[in-house]
Parts: structure tokens; C-alpha cells; sequence
DNA sequence: GTGAAAGCGCTAACAC
DNA sequence: GTGTTAGCGCTTTCAC
């Protein structure tokens, strides 16, 4: 809590509160004397005055305050984003909360409650899952509210994401150039957009390249090594012959690799592997891995962009702009020719 | 903003907004009738009442909110303490704001004004430098703070960090059993503690050992990759012979290990390494790293415990606890014999 | 056990 | 250009 009060700055100064909250507020400045403005900033100054904002949401129903939902910062792919939402953000005069929700509805439920409760002015939301009834509040409370990475069925709200269509389609015209014909997708939760869109940009590659598609889409529960290691386990029961793997993701990715290698199979001499998002250590594997690379980074300062946009325009109708950023294939050591 | 207001909740029921607040308060909920607190909550759930926090704040000035201060959130040794802290807090009820300095005193500064202006009820720093101005302004400005993984010079702060000269001396009790008499010490900045304390414990365990304190510690300029590239480049134009390299973190030890291997040495063949703090991908390096391992969620958590602790017992002096977390060598493939 | 009244620190109409 | 007044939504004495 802050010490030092406007009254006493105005005091200082010689003049009235109102004067003085006028003479500090950059837009009210105008309307102040310029030496009056001088004297308060002066004794603010000297006071060490620090504003209560919590006062001044109070009145102005603004708290200059963004809520950003996460579901597990531990995830490499979480923190880029962060940061590029938080550079944007305090460079705009606003602080950012953060949740981690675990993966967790009821976690979610809660700590959105509760942010609402500190009224943010608005949420960047990393968590949306397909049908997401946490995201279906904040629209129906109409609380500013941008996607961010995951969006839910409909689009109702703004999102920024990467563009994992092309991502796809770059692995698989990959893949097929050296030769590939038996390739595997290791998808995504199908109540997350990106387990759902990789997969239908999976499929329809495969069809762009006359490829039929079997049995060929294998389901994760969740974008984790454990998950990877467990598709791969069942990959490897089905039988299905395959001489390369598209993973939705760098962690599944790697939980697959583990278990693939314990079955005796080397990457890239037996089999053809890539993943996606490229997290900080990929290029440090070995074999290093061939993987689509994302602007996570610029993902999260578009979309606290975004959301600062709808802030200032609030009483404008929200459209639901949706932005997807340029992705990119790394052509790394998990991925060769395809076995004769 | 939350909508529905105390008031209509009161109004609902038919009660005063007096009563509805103490019925909704599970503090002063003693003191109201079993049956109007039925009556009362009945109310707030079917208006969907959100309480608004910071009317509450501004009259009890508490916010329930506590800032957590990190350096750089792509940084893999933090998000696991932020998901600590988080988890923490979250379950006592509190809110977390983040922000993440860029390493950047000034950005600090601003982000931590910005922080106390919005009421927050403490701070958890994990920035501190050996002598950090900003904590200094949160020493003397009496809010409850709590230090992370660093520390400053002067005690007067409960901090919460790891082991370290456990951690160092373990790295040169291996590498001394395993024959090796000439180590090098990648030390971090001086100006974190880390740095510091690292470095005083690997001369110290090197005299333990009887091992000639020689030219043997490198200061790097920050705990990065880049640094330990150009901590290596350094070692090597030095000309000073070495078989093992003790690095104060596992970036450093990376970015050596990278400009070493340019220069032909390869490890554990010609030379032994180990890192500090066990981050998420290390064991899956080849080779992978021998490190220290630290519990780095624990750390958070425990900040976050110490913080809520000083903050429900604020009337009391704070009696700074320094709380040192077990640590742990994990051997794994850059530690072997010494060339003979 | 419940109502009345005051006020947390600030800002926005409205006067002058 | 500056002072006056009222009130954001809540809690908390103090009456009753």
C-alpha cells in the first residue's frame, strides 16, 4: 500500500486535491497552469507520492491490469510467449497477471473468478480448449478477451496463432521429397484447435501428395513426453508400417524417439521424425530435430497488442480479427532418406 | 469490472448491504444468523455477485495480489519457481503479478513502482543483485519481501536459494575421485550471489582437496550460453592446463562445451564438465551433463509460504530466515577419468 | 443479529 | 485555471 497521499501532495503544493490529481494525470495536464503543474510534480516528487491505483480503478472502472492464462509454464512453449505479452504490456503502462492453471477446468474456473474479481480490464487466454466454457464466460460477460496459440471452436474472439496448416504441409513435402510414402501423425488433444487442425492439415497433405490415408493419425492425450511415448507404444503394437513420423508437437516428438529407440529403431536411419513449435533445446539433441519453428515471442506481444486495441476501443464492437504468424521448417538430423 | 454490485445482492436477499457483507465474509460470517447467511449467498450465486476486489482493498488495504519479480522467463531455471509461487499463492487465496526485467535495472525499477502502485501486498525477487537498489527502496519502504535463488550482500531479507556450496563441493569431490587435479571455475557475475558464492565455494573445496588455487576461476559476464562461449574462448587463449571445468550453470557449461568442441576437445575424453541446475533438457544431451540438480518449484513454493507468512503476521518485526534447499549431483556422461 | 453512517484515495462533474 | 462536491463498492465501527 502506498504511504504518501495526494491530499498531501496537494497540501505541499499549496493547492487542492482536484488540482493536484489534474496536475499528476498526463491527460488532465492541460488544464492546470503550467507552474502549478511544476509545484505538484514537484512535491510529488519530494514525497516520494506514489498513486494508489487501486483508487483510482476504483473511480475510473480501469485497473490498467491484463490477465494472462496459462496452462503450464514449465512448458518451454509458455514462456516466450509471456514474455513477448509482458514487454507489450508494460511497455503500454499495464501489469500483467499471470495464472498457471495446471491443466486444470476447476483451477481455471477459479483464478479467472478471481481475476475478474481484481478487475483486470482484460485476458489473453492460452488455454482454450475446443469448447472451452471458462472462454464462454469471459464472452458472454463481455470482458476483452484475445486467444492465444489454442482458440475454440467458434471465433468468436480474436486470435493469434501460427499458421499450422503450412507447418504441416512443410513436414509432409518434406518428408515426401526424400522419398517417404508411410508416414504417421502423432495428433494433438483433440479438444485443443491445434491437435484438431494439424491433423486435418495432415491428412489433407497427404491426399496433396496422393499419399492414401489409412490408419494413419494416431491421438495423444496430452502434448507431453509421456503422452509421445505412449502413442508411440501403441504405433508400434498396431503393426502399421511407417518410415516416418509427424508429431504435433516437439515433446511428443521426443517421448516417440525415446520409445521408438528402445524398440531398437534409430532415427534417422530407420525411421524420419519432426516436430513442432521448436523449443530452445532441439538443436542441442542428438540427433538434433527437424521441426517447424513458431514466433512465440512476437505471438504473445500480438496478442496483448490486440487485446490493448480492444481496451482502448471499448465501446466499439470487438471483431474477431484471427492472425495467424508465418511458421517455418529446420531441416535438422531426424529426418533422411527413406529406408529402400 | 464485475457487474452486479453487493448492493442487489442485499437488495435480493432483503437485507442490509452491512449484513450481506459480513454473511459473505467467512470471517464475520459468525456473527450472522445460519439463516440469512443462507439467504444471502443463495442471492450472490443466482446474480453471479463477483466481489470486487478492489473496493475491498482500498477499505482494508490488502489486495491479495503479490508480485513475483524474475529476470527472464525464457530462462528455464524460472518457470519452474514461478509455477511454485503460483500454486502457492493461488491456493491461499492470493493473485500473482509477473514481470519479467529483461535483466534491465531501469525496466525493474519502473515494473516494481507500477507493482507497489497497485497495492500488492508483497514482493518475491528474483533478480536480486549482490547490491540491488530496488530491493533496498522495498527494505526501506517496509513491504514484505522475500529474495529467490539470489541474494544481496547485507542479510536483511528472508531469502530462499539453493545449496550452493553443498552443490560445488560435490562437483570437485566427483571430479576429484574421479583423478582430476586440474580444475577450472566458471563462475557466474559478481554481481549475484550465485556468482559469488559459487566461486568462494570452489576455492575453498579445491584447498579441501589440496588442489593449488592457481588462475583458476573465469568470470563470465552473464549466465548465458554466449557468456560461457566467451568464458571458453578465454580459457583456451590463457593457455592454462586444464582437465575438468566446474561451471557455476548449465548454460555456461553449454556454451563451453560448444566452443570447446569447435576447438577439438572432446568431452569426457579430453576434459570433464559439470553445470548447475539441472535444467528440463540436460539428461537428454549428448553427452548428457553431469549437474547439480536444485528444487526449483520447492523454492518457489517456499518463497511464496515465507512471503504469506510475513504477510498475515505483518504487525511483527520480520526476522530474516535464510533457507538453503537441499541439492543433488546428478553424474551423467561429461564427467569421467581424468586423461592420464 | 442487523441497520445506519462514515470513509478508504482518488477523479469527474459542476461551479466560480 | 482552480475549488467544491459527490461518489466508485466495499467494510467496519457504532447503535439498536
Amino acid at each position: 500500500m502506498s504511504r504518501v497521499r495526494l491530499v498531501e501532495v496537494a497540501r505541499e503544493a499549496g493547492v487542492h486535491p482536484a488540482t493536484a490529481s489534474r496536475a499528476l494525470n498526463p491527460n488532465a495536464r492541460g488544464e492546470v497552469n503550467q507552474r502549478t503543474v511544476q509545484r505538484v510534480m514537484r512535491a510529488a516528487e519530494r514525497l516520494g507520492y506514489v498513486p494508489n491505483t487501486l483508487a483510482r480503478g476504483l473511480r475510473t472502472s480501469r485497473s490498467f491490469v491484463a490477465a494472462l492464462v496459462i496452462p503450464d509454464i514449465t512448458n518451454s512453449l509458455f514462456p516466450p510467449i509471456v514474455r513477448g505479452a509482458e514487454q507489450v504490456l508494460s511497455g503500454a503502462g499495464f501489469t500483467l497477471v499471470l495464472t498457471d492453471t495446471n491443466n486444470d477446468l476447476e483451477m481455471e474456473r477459479g483464478q479467472v473468478a478471481s481475476m475478474r474479481a481484481h478487475g483486470v480490464d482484460g485476458f489473453i487466454v492460452a488455454t482454450a480448449r475446443w469448447q472451452d466454457p471458462v472462454v464462454d464466460e469471459l464472452v458472454s460477460a463481455g470482458i476483452p478477451t484475445v486467444l492465444v496459440n489454442r482458440r475454440c471452436r467458434e471465433a468468436s474472439l480474436p486470435f493469434v496463432g501460427s499458421d499450422d496448416q503450412r507447418g504441416v504441409r512443410l513436414c509432409v513435402e518434406h518428408l515426401a521429397a526424400l522419398g517417404h510414402r508411410e508416414i504417421v501423425h502423432l495428433a494433438g488433444p483433440a479438444d485443443t484447435s491445434t491437435g484438431r487442425e494439424r491433423a486435418v492439415a495432415f491428412r489433407a497433405a497427404l491426399r496433396e501428395h496422393r499419399i492414401p490415408v489409412r490408419s494413419s493419425v494416431i491421438e495423444c492425450a496430452a502434448y507431453s513426453e509421456a503422452a509421445g511415448v505412449e502413442a508411440a507404444q501403441r504405433l508400434l503394437a498396431g503393426g502399421r508400417p511407417f518410415s516416418a513420423i509427424v508429431a504435433a508437437n516437439d515433446l511428443l516428438a521426443l517421448g516417440a524417439m525415446a520409445t521408438l529407440g528402445e524398440a531398437g529403431l534409430r532415427c534417422p536411419q530407420d525411421y524420419s521424425l519432426t516436430g513442432f513449435n521448436d523449443l530452445p533445446f532441439m538443436r542441442k539433441l542428438t540427433p538434433a530435430l527437424t521441426t517447424v519453428a513458431v514466433p512465440l515471442t512476437e505471438m504473445g506481444a500480438a496478442a496483448a497488442r490486440t487485446l490493448l486495441e480492444w481496451i482502448a476501443t471499448s465501446g466499439e464492437a470487438a471483431r474477431p480479427a484471427q492472425s495467424l504468424l508465418p511458421v517455418e521448417l529446420v531441416v535438422r538430423a531426424t529426418t533422411g532418406p527413406a529406408p529402400a
